[in-house]
DNA sequence: CTTTGTGCAAATTCTTTGCACCAAA
DNA sequence: TTTGGTGCAAAGAATTTGCACAAAG
């Protein structure tokens, strides 16, 4: 919990007992989770804990850069701590949400625009896992 | 109108009026439009059309593979008739979708997998476009 | 007729907002 | 104290569902 602490100052966020413990579940959960995922998650412990500052503080985790908003899921948001290259691919079937770590640095290069001003990019691939290939 | 009708053909879509709309719609404005606003620029020329039916059509045009669901837009669904292998670039100002065409063949390659099976990649740009540059 | 498609209204789900209270500096 | 953070309840927006009616074959 005191590296959730230190983490956060990283990123210029003021800790507090409610962003400490949302982000110490994000670096010691790694399954992309949802708002509501987070919240279930930490609600027992934390009983009084509100989904709005589930909300204000991953937005705000957002903003200051220390975890990444993901689209793949376009039921719910999802976020990532790890915010290095990387894709993600999405079950269609369990919706579980899992790292691409091998791709070609090359893939995440912004392509050129004059249209366009780039500044991030997302790779991500849909399909099924193992244990649902049935679909 | 009688070409989208043909076109629907192709993907085994049994024709409507308001399917042969909606695919026109789409063949003729590629702005990877939202449900809203495909409901919003037909309904004044057919008036009785319901949303709903807007989202069973374009239901269907994803499962029968005529039109591809984009997830770039956390906001609303998008929807794009051209299913050839591209990227998308949305502006954070103003939320326009772009399609970006001039990608390496390769970014789409599937990655070898042991835990999943890959159906499709969508590759994603976040940015500000031209007349929104100041964002 | 029989099946499939459409459209309305209500219900659900996810997210945002307004505001009062609590906590830290 | 003053500022920023939290939490509740209500509002808002996007999507889904149930069901009755219309259209097509």
């Amino acid at each position: 919990m005191l590296e959730s602490h230190q983490y956060l100052r990283q990123f210029s966020i003021k800790p507090s007992v409610q962003r400490s413990a949302v982000m110490h579940f994000l670096l010691n959960n790694r399954i992309h989770p949802t708002i509501d995922e987070i919240y279930m998650a930490l609600s027992p412990t934390m009983p009084t804990l509100s989904k709005t500052t589930v909300y204000n503080t991953l937005d705000l985790f957002v903003e200051k850069g220390a975890v990444r908003a993901l689209a793949i899921d376009e039921k719910n948001a999802r976020y990532d701590v790890d915010i290095s290259a990387h894709g993600h691919f999405m079950c269609k079937s369990c919706g579980k949400v899992h790292d691409i770590f091998d791709l070609k640095p090359s893939m995440f290069q912004i392509p050129e625009s004059e249209s366009f001003r780039i500044d991030s990019v997302e790779i991500s691939y849909l399909g099924a896992c193992k244990s649902c290939k049935g679909n």
